[in-house]
RNA sequence: GGAGAGGUGUCCGAGCGGUUUAAGGAGCCGGUCUUGAAAACCGGUGACCCGAAUAGGGCCGUGGGUUCGAAUCCCACCCUCUCCGCCA
């Protein structure tokens, strides 16, 4: 969520960063400023109705000791009642209709993200070469299946379309890859996870997925009680964390990472060269969320994006580093980052790892505060990425390890992880 | 799933319709005293909305309702604890 009284000062630079990111707002704008007048006339009118009310009933018990007579007055009062409850309900409409356009609105960009979508996107770095064979490469469809790793036939069985298991060297490299992440993240003080997978509808609110993206998210219904949600990534977890809590200025910079799987609805988005596990309904990814002060923000995405890079690097794969412009960042950030990997058989760089600062956008969201050295209280900055996501990862190794036999070598970081085992051999 | 108990400010805890502007502790900050500290005593100590304001409003799990007036009464829901049941 953006601040009000940014929106009050300066509308027309808040309109202007959302049409960096090819939203047109300025109607959704327009109608918040007109809200908010209208907002503060009633809360005024209504506070002095309140006013009165409370004065009223501060004499009431006084003129009764006295032996006075209070009929007069109390239907008086009843009459200002009922008006007070007319008003205040037009009031909580406004209020109501105000945030609801409030938490729609997107991020805003930095000002250095550029403006447009996908296209302008730019690549910061790239490490390591396009592997070359002089064999013709399998896919990793292909390689997973020869190689026992997946079984996508009897996935469809057990889940439909988009989902597959892993099962023999599949499974163990797939909780290698889990593992290495992890370990990578405690190495450098990071504090790990478990949530729960089913949450509340106040942290797909707070992480920023609703009300924009809720279509986008398995629902869970209850005959009881109130809905839950899959979550589509441990983001909406951990940014939860600290909901409606005030942090001391000591305990920040606070790091996590978690483990979950991640479901998506993916409506809609699967195209046919995605085959295999490149977008399942279902998938792991270790992702990172750190909590910091304002000033504190910009270092630990460098940091994070760093540590993303790391472990793409440790697995020897070769990939791209690219900043993303405005219009292709997530709703909720003001700044993505994406390592993309090679993946040899689709002759492009996928997406394994999405590092983004949302500065106070889900604090606002969530009231996560902290108090800073002056004791004053501060919206906190969250920042997320993925450390990894292995449904593209694992495509990436096989087919970028792939040798002639139809075997793959696995990354010498895995083995520790692996019981030692250096290659993958097709089965008989 | 059933029965019971409970959710109050940073924490503990009172409060059961109108002297509550949320008692009383503890903690924290400041002061007095002291060589210094402790103790004692005195004062202060919340988040939010509106506003020029030291004026107002709102906040006692959440949302409704009753009432001139609700932390207090009623309803629904959420959460915690205890016991029972179910449990691939």
């Amino acid at each position: 969520m953006l601040d009000i009284k940014l929106i009050r000062s300066n509308p027309d630079y808040v309109k202007a960063c959302c049409k960096k990111r090819e939203k047109d707002m300025d109607a959704v704008i327009d109608e918040i400023l007109d809200l908010d007048e209208q907002r503060r006339a009633a809360t005024a009118k209504v506070d002095a109705m309140k006013a009165e009310q409370n004065a009223a009933s501060r004499e009431i018990p006084k003129i009764k000791k006295e032996g006075g007579d209070v009929s007069a007055i109390m239907a008086k009062m009843k009459e200002l009642s009922a008006t007070v409850k007319e008003e205040d309900a037009k009031l909580g409409e406004i209020e109501t209709r105000q945030r609801d356009l409030m938490l729609s609105l997107p991020n805003l960009p930095y000002d250095d993200v550029v403006a447009g979508g996908k296209e302008n996107n730019a690549i910061i770095h790239v490490w390591g070469e396009k592997p070359t064979f002089d064999f013709t490469p399998k896919d990793h469809v292909e390689l997973c299946e020869s190689l026992g790793m997946i079984d996508y036939k009897r996935g469809a069985k057990l889940g439909g379309n988009g989902a597959w298991v892993y099962r023999g060297m599949g499974a163990r490299m797939e909780w290698a890859l889990l593992n290495f992440f992890i370990s990578e993240h405690l190495a450098d003080d990071y504090e790990f996870l478990l949530p729960p997978h089913m949450l509340g509808e106040s942290c797909g609110l707070t992480a920023g997925q609703f009300p924009k993206f809720a279509d986008e998210v398995y629902k869970i219904g209850n005959p009881t009680g109130e809905p839950k949600f899959l979550l589509p990534t441990a983001e909406t977890a951990l940014v939860n964390l600290h909901r409606d809590e005030v942090l001391t200025l000591e305990e920040l910079p606070r790091k996590y990472c978690a483990y979950t799987p991640c479901y998506r609805r993916e409506a809609g988005s699967y195209r046919s060269e995605e085959r295999g596990m490149i977008r399942g309904h279902q998938f792991d990814k270790v992702e990172m969320v750190q909590y910091t002060t304002a000033e504190g923000s910009a270092e630990a995405f460098e940091e994070m994006v760093g540590k993303a890079e790391r472990l793409v690097q440790k697995l020897g794969l070769h990939y791209q580093l690219s900043k993303l412009a405005a219009g292709d960042c997530s709703y909720s950030m003001a700044r993505t980052n994406d390592i993309e990997v090679w993946i040899p058989s689709m002759g492009i760089y996928k997406e394994v790892s999405s590092a983004s600062n949302a500065r106070d956008y889900q604090a606002r969201r969530g009231n996560i505060k902290y108090r800073d050295a002056e004791g004053k209280l501060q919206f906190a900055h969250t920042l997320n990425a993925s450390g990894l996501a292995t449904s593209r990862i694992m495509p990436a190794i096989v087919e970028q390890y792939q040798n002639a036999d139809g075997s793959v070598t696995v990354p010498e970081v895995l083995r520790p992880f692996m019981g030692g085992i250096e290659v993958i051999k097709p089965q008989k």
